[in-house]
DNA sequence: GGTGACATCGGTCTGTGGGCGGATGGCGGA
DNA sequence: TCCGCCATCCGCCCACAGACCGATGTCACC
């Protein structure tokens, strides 16, 4: 909260790879204003250590075996929800990007950024400014292209009139076989709506669809 | 909304047996004040005449071809919000009474209610007062026993502590196996969770679950 | 000491959900 | 005119969800 000017921001570093984490400690280490906490290879490691030492930001590799990244960027925000994440992998897919955005995470970097950037980001990161990677920034901005007004930070892209009345309808607790008696369609055409909905909410199945519906205020308590 | 003193109140009917239709609408005939505009076999054409002539009250069939009553009922109430719907059925198993109640069913009445009982729901329905049927009020209140304070109309059933923590993470749009590594407990344990609140809640499935939390507030966007 | 609610775990089984790979026709913009 | 989006439909397939059966230990309450 309080890092204006010359205090110290501390970090978290967050790798199953040993080099890697050396590699970026090291690095860190050279620069003023900055103070790795600590190192850690597991996503569980990570979340005890950050409840324990609230670090300014966490750097979080995504790939991980037990805990991947993703999960452990939503449960880190649960029990140390003043630290900021920064995503640092390799991978620049759909399937990593937004998940790990919508887990909480602030910034979204590749490893093959140079040194000075990443130190940059970790400074911007502590004042709670975000820095996404040009090519994920451009994956993102194409996604929220055609949206419509937007307001505050709405669905990632737009859904036809058919899908929408489909979601309504998933976040009204109906089955698919509901849902094609009511619009009076075939079941399968249904499951594809479902499925294009929950690929453009970038969602996993529909119980999450419903909640990002209820979530986003798509659908309102009184219906 | 204008039924006070002397207007006429006006009565859809729907059952598929033609017999109890005719026995019912010749009795309500006889009511003063009371006016039965219609009598229908199915859902389909209860919810054409409805939304035409938007009765003050429907006697509602639960189980019918096609489509059954709740989900005609829960039609019913989007197309003619204003209607009041009477159950009228001979079914007083919880999986009859509590989806028609959610539904949006006003008075729940089995077909052994003599006709002054009837004729008297029908009125009280107009002025939007519910009757229950002992035997379903039995249930209802054995449902609400035990619950704690129940602002308004909350859930029939109070979750357990764990429940509650199971519910939650459902309506963040957890799997079965997420919420297991969370709560580090199996997975079966989890589906004997979920199984019970499924049946505490009287909903179907977790999707269902989720929109309940939503709905009635145990989740709140900000979390 | 019994009784019941709760949390935990197990097995088996079935239906649904959802991915993947197609196909069609309509319709509007380049 | 051709292309791309949308809505509709089809089949195959597998993982998950949830029902139903069971069990154990703990704990509070009477």
């Amino acid at each position: 909260m309080a890092d204006m000017g010359g205090e110290t921001i501390t970090v978290l570093i967050v790798d199953d790879h040993a080099v890697v984490r050396q590699g970026v400690r090291a690095f860190l280490e050279t620069q003023p204003g900055l103070s790795v906490l600590a190192d850690v290879g597991s996503g569980a490691e990570a979340l005890r250590l950050a409840a324990e030492l609230v670090p300014d930001v966490v750097l979080m590799d995504l790939v991980m075996p037990e805990m991947d990244g993703v999960e452990a960027t939503r449960r880190l925000k649960q029990v140390s929800p003043r630290s900021q994440v920064i995503v640092l992998t390799s991978y620049h897919q759909d399937e990593h990007i937004f998940p790990a955005i919508r887990a909480g995470a602030l910034s979204y970097l590749l490893k093959d950024v140079d040194s000075s950037e990443l130190a940059g980001a970790v400074r911007k990161a502590a004042r709670g400014e975000a820095v996404l990677h040009p090519r994920v920034a451009a994956r993102v901005v194409q996604e929220l292209h055609g949206a419509r007004q937007s307001a505050a930070f709405n669905p990632f892209t737009e859904l036809s009139e058919r899908e929408l009345e489909v979601l309504r309808l998933i976040a009204d607790g109906a089955s698919n076989s509901e849902i094609a008696e009511r619009l009076v369609i075939s079941e399968k055409t249904v499951k594809s709506h479902v499925s294009n909905i929950l690929s453009k909410l970038h969602v996993l199945d529909r119980t999450q669809a419903a909640v990002f519906a209820w979530r986003e205020g798509v659908m309102r308590r009184d219906s």
